[in-house]
DNA sequence: GTAATAGTGTCTGTGAGACACTATAAA
DNA sequence: TTTATAGTGTCTCACAGACACTATTAC
């Protein structure tokens, strides 16, 4: 019942772990490769100590913008929520470490060059790192976001995010077969996104493709965030 | 980008902290009084430390059956899962001490009178809850599980956790109409209920009202755990 | 009898899925 | 031309919501 000595608390360490996703030709995640042990050389998510004199959700924040290097005028456009905590007793080798983990959401950005004061950050297909080695328990926590970002798609408007500042409805059906790893009817995909209020809304402009077609409408994220009634993955279940 | 020196870390302490929730006459969440300060007198959340050999999710089991004094018999029907991470600088007046919180949900069990090993645990409506004062930042705690159960009781059979064993589908719709604060039409809920595989199965056993009415059939939970499609709440929003 | 609960049947409107069709661009 | 994309129209089926109706109990 909190009766406790506050001098006499469990000496734990506090991290944050940041899974920045984003579409390109593949659903991808942002990397660090480690330069120190344990695990030096493995890729891990980015992501470091939450500060005596900052709250979590401020450290998650600081990561994101230090480790990840993102130019300062993309961050805002990244959605940034918690996703989970990790607290297993032997998941830091070295010492009891329980770790908050973010899941971040991006339009593609090009990454800083080694050598800059962020990390050797790099954009790998999801596919190609959960088949391969991540440090730590990372790849529960990079699990964990696949699945939250593919059941959000369903009922929020969070693909806007991944598309960036203006896109077509091409470029949003992509991001959707993208995510979801499954085909979507383009003509049906249309009319819902339409037809929801406060999913997205034209600027008025049109683009046209290098691969050929129609000049495409180009939109802008809507005020809306949720889907009601939502996009559904698969072909319903039961029957 | 961790290389930090373990013997260097900041001085945090990680606590749990349980939002245990069941259905009475009203929707209700278990909280203890605090005997010690700070917030002494004052309601809490049951909680308590992660120590040093324990993992945060082993923690919360064991403080869901130490705290809250819940029989070992009632334990296995409860459903424990995390809820949020908080971690504002000064949450705790004392220290730095970061909290899992973790959602439960029960059926309605009788509490350990006072003077036992358990804290002074009871049932309080959410509402009389959320009108009074709690300790730290429990409030927000509270407020985020509910939202959560409401949430889950849309696309998941979690309502027959709160239903207990043995339930009819009078009982199980009460569930719904009070965790939601809203009405639902009995007959449509009955038929979405039945023809969702794996949410409910019948034990073949009757039971009568003590306010009249027809012997009821009693049913069990299914195997299932997914609704799709969900029940709604409000009628459908956009129009 | 009345009140309360259990349970069934039926109509209607919305909307998802399937898919045919036209239009406009690049190569 | 062919190929790829943009965009519209239409039919059908599933299902949620509304609600009328019967049945069986307590009081």
């Amino acid at each position: 019942m909190a009766s406790y000595d506050p001098a006499e608390f469990p000496p734990f360490a506090v991290t944050v772990d940041i899974v920045l996703l984003t579409v390109a030709d593949e659903f991808s995640v942002m990397l660090v490769r480690r330069g120190v042990d344990p695990f030096a050389g493995v890729l891990a998510l980015p992501g470091g100590f939450v500060l005596p004199d900052e709250s979590v959700e401020d450290a998650a924040h600081r990561e994101l913008a230090e480790e990840t290097g993102l130019s300062a005028s993309a961050l805002p456009g990244v959605h940034l929520e918690q996703l989970a905590t990790f607290g297993d007793v032997g998941r830091d080798p070295r010492m009891r470490v329980v770790s908050v983990a973010y899941l971040g959401l991006s339009r593609l950005t090009p990454l800083p060059t080694a050598g800059t004061d962020a990390a050797d950050a790099q954009w790998l297909p999801v596919s190609t790192a959960l088949a391969g080695h991540l440090a730590f328990d990372h790849r529960e926590m990079l699990e964990a976001a696949v699945e939250r970002v593919r059941a959000k798609l369903e009922y929020t408007t969070l693909a806007t995010t991944l598309a960036g500042e203006a896109f077509t409805l091409g470029d949003l059906h992509r991001i959707y077969e993208i995510v979801w790893n499954e085909e979507l009817d383009l003509a049906n995909f249309r009319r819902k996104v339409l037809a929801t209020d406060g999913f997205v809304e034209s600027t008025g402009a049109k683009r046209v493709s290098t691969a050929g077609g129609a000049p495409a409408t180009v939109y802008r994220r809507g005020s809306g965030t949720l889907l009601n009634p939502p996009l559904s993955r698969r072909p319903r279940a039961g029957h």
